[in-house]
DNA sequence: GTCGATTTCAAACGTATGTTTCAAACAGAC
DNA sequence: GTCTGTTTGAAACATACGTTTGAAATCGAC
């Protein structure tokens, strides 16, 4: 077997299999099986099941990171001074999540998966290798974020990003099997490209909505100015 | 011990480490311990985990339910004939959230992050059991978006839909934990109120955005083929 | 108080998991 | 070909899980 084939092997049976059913629910023998690769491999290369969660997001998120920066290094350059606005970095984001090369043709897909797990399921030692090891990326994003959105305090920034990241994350998480709820029959298939340009325009108008309005309007019950 | 007071202690803890730590990363006896109560107890009342999880969800979503059939049917009457705006629908439905009588301070938030939690871990059996439960609220739900939204396309609809759910079930079900990545010291306790007052005008603007544009906008900098 | 049904309890069961072991197979260098 | 370090393989290990068991305790009705 060359090299360590063995090890991609791995990796793409497991990244497949924890999008399909998250990371608990995956053990290391449907993996090593998928990967038709002996149990022990898992522990011999990665060391253990947690390390090849890991191994699985640093394959992906480490070039992707290296895109986005260069991404924003592009957009900031060409905006020269001024703030790029909040659709120019939106899309500088989904862009360079698209044009990320593919393993194959569900990459997009299992990678936006994925992250939706990561965001999701509590599990502590991945939230804590992410955070260590991207955070400057997701640092500048915020960074973005912040200066194309002068107009919202604070507080308000911090919560509507936090909707941001919940419809994409989510969006992307959702399952087939979980799109069947809202599928009335109309059957389209949709590929990500499309998804990423829907959801950009429903992102950004979100994202610049009129002022918040803490007390729900007095007067009807639910009228809204 | 009281009548069933086991039951109701189960459920609580049952409830709380769910919300938690999610469903397949809670035990049964992390259950029993925390609710003091036999490991036995839980097949003896329940009869198995999954139906714990469907009791679980039962015990909310329920009256939950029944307050928002009323609360809709307030609004259609209200509303006579016409159907009601896109912000009233989604002012109902929150509103009918945050007046649930809660069986604590933590109720609403557990509540939503269940939520979440039901929409994400892919859990065969609760879709199953939840569909077949509360299909009707949630159908009356969809049908009031479609009236409340004639000009958006079926499909755009969809994904708008998704997104809204995506921004809603990912927020609540973000753990404390998790907020601490973007938490930027901001250090404001908020309550589900105000975190809801905040979601609806983010929800409503994606919602009623301008058309979505498939192909990103061509003059500025980020330009695809 | 007695009886019958319901509920609790400690213990065990069977199974699945992540991990370890150690011998066999293999690789490349000499 | 032989030797050395790396990788694979089948099997076992220890642990945790959901579930079951059967006896003890508890309760309500008579």
């Amino acid at each position: 077997m060359a090299q360590s084939d063995t090890v991609d092997r791995i990796l793409d049976a497991a990244e497949e299999l924890f999008a399909d059913r998250g990371f608990s629910e995956t053990s290391l023998r449907m993996i090593t099986s998928k990967a038709k690769v002996n149990l022990a491999a898992v522990n011999y290369h990665f060391g253990s099941k947690n390390a090849l969660i890991h191994a699985v997001f640093a394959r992906f998120l480490t070039p992707f990171s290296a895109t986005l920066e260069s991404a924003f290094d592009d957009l900031e350059e060409r905006c020269d001074g001024k703030p790029p606005t909040l659709n120019q970095t939106l899309w500088a984001l989904t862009e360079s999540a698209v044009r990320m090369p593919q393993r194959n043709e569900k990459g997009i897909s299992i990678f936006m998966r994925l992250l939706g797990l990561a965001y999701t399921q509590s599990q502590g030692h991945l939230r804590k290798f992410l955070e260590q090891e991207y955070t400057e990326s997701f640092s500048r994003f915020m960074r973005l974020l912040k200066e194309a959105t002068p107009q919202l305090s604070s507080v308000d920034r911090y919560w509507r990003i936090q909707f941001m990241l919940g419809a994409t994350a989510f969006t992307m998480s959702s399952s087939d099997a979980l799109r069947d709820i809202l599928q009335n029959k109309l059957g389209v298939e949709t590929t990500v490209q499309e998804i990423a340009a829907r959801l950009v325009p429903f992102l950004a108008a979100g994202m610049q909505a009129e002022d918040t309005v803490l007390i729900p309007p007095a007067g009807s019950n639910v009228s809204v100015a």
